[in-house]
DNA sequence: AGCGTGACTCTAT
DNA sequence: GATAGAGCCACGC
C-alpha cells in the first residue's frame, strides 16, 4: 500500500481527533496537554503531529508555544520536533536533558542526536504502547 | 489594535 | 543530507 505522504493541509486526522475528551476542552493549551499526557511511556509525539490532529488554528509553531508553560503533570519530553529530534536549544534547559529522558524510557539516539520516528512515533490511533520490536541484527537501519 | 517573537514544518537549493 | 527562506498562529508588549 502506499503509504503516499500526506501533504500538509487538512488531511484526514485520527481517530482520536474525534475524542470529546479532548475536542470539548475549553482551553486551548489543556487540549495540548491531554494530548502529550496521552502519549506512552517509550513513544513520541511531533509538533506538527498534535497540531494536526487538534487542527482548529493550532499549528506547531503554537504547539511548541504551548508546550514551553508546560508543567511537571506534563510528559513534555514525549514531544520532538518531525526531525526526530529535540527542539529544546532556545529554551532554559540543559541541552541534552530531553534526550536523555527520553533514552531512560528506551528510545535510542544515533549520533546526530536523532530517533527512528518511524518506530517511536505514536499513532494516537494504536492501543499498544511498545514500539516496534528491532532486529539488533540491524543497529543502523536509520542512521544516516 | 499592531508588531515581533517562537519547544515548528515544508519546499527548494 | 544539510541549509535557507517562507508560512504558520497564539501571546505579550
Amino acid at each position: 500500500m502506499t503509504m503516499a505522504k500526506q501533504k500538509r493541509g487538512h488531511q484526514p486526522v485520527p481517530a482520536l481527533a474525534n475524542d470529546p475528551a479532548i475536542t470539548d476542552l475549553p482551553g486551548y493549551h489543556e487540549r495540548v496537554y491531554e494530548m502529550v499526557r496521552r502519549i506512552p511511556s517509550g513513544r513520541v509525539m511531533t509538533y506538527g503531529q498534535i497540531a494536526e490532529i487538534l487542527g482548529e488554528g493550532y499549528t506547531p509553531r503554537t504547539i511548541g508555544f504551548v508546550m514551553h508553560a508546560a508543567d511537571e503533570a506534563v510528559p513534555w519530553h514525549r514531544v520532538i520536533n518531525a526531525q526526530g529530534a529535540c527542539s529544546t536549544g532556545r529554551v532554559l534547559l540543559p541541552v541534552d536533558k530531553q534526550q536523555r529522558m527520553l533514552e531512560a524510557e528506551g528510545i535510542t539516539f544515533n549520533e546526530r542526536g536523532r530517533c527512528d520516528l518511524a518506530r517511536y512515533r505514536w499513532s494516537a490511533d494504536e492501543q499498544d504502547s511498545a514500539p516496534t520490536q528491532t532486529d539488533e541484527s540491524q543497529p543502523s537501519l536509520f542512521a544516516d
